[in-house]
DNA sequence: GAATATTAGGTTGTGCACAATTTAATTTTA
DNA sequence: TAAAATTAAATTGTGCACAACCTAATATTC
């Protein structure tokens, strides 16, 4: 393989990856278009159904996302009535977030989500596997390169 | 692996993708910074460099962008004078994207991203050229099922 | 060849993403 | 303990993404 060869991979890997998570967040539109959900709001809602209260901060370093990010998309969310954004009164800097009873209750109707999404995907359990360990791999070491 | 299992596996396969998306633009963004362009810009100008000219449909087609998306860019690189669009004459719906002698010239100065970028993945020739079969696949599939 | 359908782009509105800056609260240090 | 540094969120501004809709040009059908 020459030298240009390599380069056009590795455009190519990138650019993959940059429309294959577009293609996704497309595939689960039908499904969270029911719940009046967006993707990112998504993945709020799976950290929180985990672990019932968060911070900004925390929330931000389990997605990837800055609280320029975050604190537009919460309130949004605050408004639909699925979370509740409150200063801590320890540490006032921070902001807890937690679950409404509304929030909780989506849980249920997002059940079915992570079924048809895995049926879609066109990938058996094992290629899953194989993948998603060289992907948290990949994120990790980008992810680690970048906070330098 | 239980059902449970299976359908946490699905969510971080999801949401590794679309991280790890966000963390290679991220990756690109010093080296674009410097040549006043966005990763999407970039990806135009990649088609460009190959083709020359091409019409808004075409890059859509190649990018799997949309007019909504590519319109308002393709001003912002003509504003920066990177490209020159006009209405084809055979067949006045399409509208032709050519680069000036301008966006010609950013190839040279491009040149070095790609290195810089492969050295920073931390991936072998080996692992990126199965990292992208298995992408790509994926990709393709779920385009096809999107597109339905 | 007039009516209909299709196609290519553009426009509008909403929601991320993120850099850069600001504000306020807490910690650390002199 | 007062000053300086750090931390957590919020704000501002720019640039995607994309759905929904609109307009104009071309193709198709009758």
């Amino acid at each position: 393989m020459d030298h240009n060869e390599q380069l056009k991979l590795e455009n190519q890997l990138c650019f993959s990856v940059y429309a294959c998570s577009r293609e996704i967040t497309k595939m689960y539109r039908p499904y969270l278009d029911q719940l009046g959900l967006t993707y990112p709001q998504y993945l709020v809602l799976l950290v929180l159904w985990e672990h019932h209260e968060t911070t900004v901060k925390a929330l931000g370093a389990e997605l990837y996302l800055d609280s320029g990010t975050l604190t537009p998309l919460l309130k949004r969310m605050e408004e639909a009535g699925l979370v509740k954004r409150e200063r801590s009164k320890e540490d006032e800097r921070r902001v807890m977030v937690h679950l409404t009873s509304e929030g909780e209750e989506l849980r249920e109707k997002a059940s079915i989500i992570p079924d048809a999404m895995a049926a879609n995907s066109g990938l058996s359990k094992e290629e899953f596997k194989k993948a998603l360990t060289g992907f948290q791999q990949l994120l990790d070491h980008i992810h680690s390169v970048n906070e330098k």
